[in-house]
DNA sequence: AAGTATTACAACCGCACTCCC
DNA sequence: CGGGAGTGCGGTTGTAATACT
């Protein structure tokens, strides 16, 4: 006998997520937190699998998530750790405390690839030593290599962070200035957390709320994101433009509505010791260290961390440049 | 301007793993 | 210890948006 589907098929809504199922979704996470995913559509009434409600919050809604264009400097870390670990997205995701593995990997699959492509005319993709990314290796093996070439990934990522840190650093200073400020013109890689994409979407859909083309059920993902931002309308019925998407986005739209703090990642720095308890919550629940670190320190922590699990020649075997040296 | 191809990404599917009874 | 439920993860698909002809 084989398992039963994890819900019901008949009376299961599919695709994609309307502005009302978000917030309920939202409204009941914020209630009662992420987890027990079995109870969320029954709780809450939504006609979602609770698989289809977990997939939205850890891929969409949950705080803390960066959407939009990837950095130079998270392509390369994507690349060498695709390269040490394969395609295992939620591992290297974990690196990017910011990015969901969905994202990653999509990102992989859309971009990376090609572009790895472009690069090595040769046979198949990669294989350092033999693996290829289509054949990962066994959990215990691939971990037993990490540890083996953690001098390798030391080395690529340590290029990579010395060259790119000045630019991402600049870049996530110029993020958190997200919610009091507007968005820096440069800012091609949009932050949209998921307060501002809930903030934005209640916006529109309460503005609108009779706006059949907007908020029945055909309405997509993508006409979310665009009423988040190339197509919203400013209060002055003024289209705004694709560029200004992410310009002026009160998070506070959002915390009025649901009674909590910013839990954007926009006020990570402030840490989750300013945050409301919910809000602390919510960054608990995330990836593991999400949000709160920088990505690239988490990583070079990451990096110090395995050295001294290496051992003790590990750290005297870096050289990192002095703005890195800095960062400590 | 219209039709077609390509790209991007949200969401789904199914297997694997962990935990609890 | 075994089985079931819940969850995590990676691969794949569907479709809207965009680019190209």
């Amino acid at each position: 006998m084989g398992r039963p589907p994890c819900c019901d098929k008949e009376g299961v809504k599919k695709g994609p997520w309307t502005p009302e199922e978000d917030i309920l979704l939202v409204s009941y996470i914020h209630e009662h937190g992420p987890g027990n995913w079995r109870a969320v559509p029954t709780n809450t009434g939504l006609l979602r699998c609770s698989k289809s409600c977990r997939l939205r919050w850890t891929n969409y809604l949950r705080p803390g998530i960066k959407r939009g264009n990837f950095t130079d400097q998270e392509e390369k870390i994507i690349i060498h750790l695709q390269t040490l670990l394969g395609n295992r997205w939620a591992a290297i995701a974990s690196y990017l405390p910011q990015r969901t593995d969905n994202d990653i990997k999509n990102y992989w699959n859309t971009h990376l690839k090609k572009k790895l492509k472009k690069f090595q005319t040769g046979p198949e993709e990669h294989t350092r030593d033999g693996f290829s990314a289509s054949q990962p290796m066994p959990r215990g093996q691939w971990e037993r290599r990490l540890q083996t070439d953690i001098h390798m990934a030391k080395q690529a990522l340590r290029d990579a962070l010395s060259q790119e840190k000045q630019s991402y650093l600049s870049e996530l200073k110029s993020s958190n200035d997200y919610c009091s400020n507007a968005i820096p013109a440069q800012s091609s890689s949009t932050y949209a957390s998921s307060t501002e994409n809930i903030a934005r979407l209640l916006k529109g859909w309460m503005r609108n709320p009779q706006n059949p083309s907007q908020t029945n059920s055909a309405m997509t993902q993508n006409s979310l994101n665009r009423m988040s931002g190339t197509d919203s309308v400013s209060s002055e019925g003024t289209p705004s433009k694709a560029n200004d998407k992410d310009q002026h986005i009160p998070c506070e739209a959002f915390d009025s509505l649901f009674g909590f703090e910013s839990f954007d990642s926009s006020h990570s720095d402030t840490s989750t010791q300013s945050m409301s308890p919910e809000a602390s919550l919510f960054q608990d629940e995330s990836k593991p260290d999400s949000g709160d670190l920088l990505p690239l320190s988490l990583l070079e922590k990451w990096l110090f961390d395995e050295g001294a699990n290496q051992g003790k020649d590990f750290l005297s075997d870096i050289t990192l440049d002095d703005s890195t040296a800095n960062l400590f």
